[in-house]
DNA sequence: GTTCATTGTGAGTATAGGTAACAATGAGCT
DNA sequence: AGCTCATTGTTACCTATACTCACAATGAAC
């Protein structure tokens, strides 16, 4: 009884807010005119967080998204030559995808870019509130992950 | 110093889990057949707060959408019956969206679907934490709907 | 009545994702 | 060896959402 969230209010509000970070997030990357989408982006982060080059499978899996949609992403960044597909000698049906010098550097602006988007979303919050804010949703995404369903 | 969020990892969480939202909402409206789409239930659910029929504009603002992207939701929902658009007599310009019996029908199914899929999405929180995230997220969004910039 | 603002929409584009079919490859089994 | 089956990435489409730009119709102001 007396629940928070009788109607499906949260996911509303999470839709809603996401619309926004979405939004401030793509004029942030445009405004430094990096030449990268945000999916993009986000596929070059993920990139950076590999020891050695992951396989478009790896990829796909951990942005969470069907491989033919990396294929796209892989397309566009290597079409302007941030990341480049490497053959896998040891089983020719992998492809491997590293960062280029030039990936790295803008992976390295993006950072900026991802920080003053992110400043421009959470500015109403304080950083105690953000903090929860930052469990809460850590809590939420790692569950998800974990169930098989 | 030792901010929570020192790159964007917030926003990165946040764009995580609704995409999440984002499926997880699709299927279940999939699954019990409406024929509506995720931004056309969020136009219908909007359209049922207002008293009186509001005009493309209207919902354009609420929806924080331009009113191209309306005109697209609306054709959509009057093929399947669900809205109608009338001529506002005192304003020529204007077309004013009714719920028609369907819609009302529709949204009331809707209303199920959102409860489950807000159950799936928010099931590894409990009531406390919901409200707590209620709360922050409210914050998020009412301040940057009420900031002009 | 000429000019200007409002309102909705046609036309076209971009982004992000999805399915289905397929070719190339590897692995397992007989 | 050969035959079957799973894996891997991709080609070819399709959908949903939302954007810009241009425009026609209308109303408002001077």
């Amino acid at each position: 009884m007396t629940s928070p969230d009788p109607d499906g209010l949260l996911a509303e509000q999470l839709l809603r807010l996401t619309r926004r970070v979405h939004r401030i997030q793509k004029r942030h990357l445009e405004r430094r005119e990096l030449g990268v989408t945000p999916a993009q982006s986000r596929l070059l982060r993920t990139l950076a967080h590999y020891g050695s080059p992951p396989r478009m499978a790896d990829l796909a899996e951990r942005l969470e998204v069907v491989p033919r949609a990396v294929t796209t992403l892989v397309d566009g960044l290597e079409a302007s030559g941030k990341v480049r597909r490497a053959a896998d000698p040891s089983n020719r049906r992998v492809t491997r995808i590293e960062l280029t010098d030039e990936g790295r550097e803008t992976l390295r602006e993006l950072r900026g870019a991802r920080r003053s988007a992110a400043e421009e979303i959470l500015a109403p919050l304080t950083e105690k509130e953000r903090a929860v804010l930052g469990v809460l949703l850590d809590t939420l995404v790692d569950a998800e992950t974990a169930k098989p369903c």
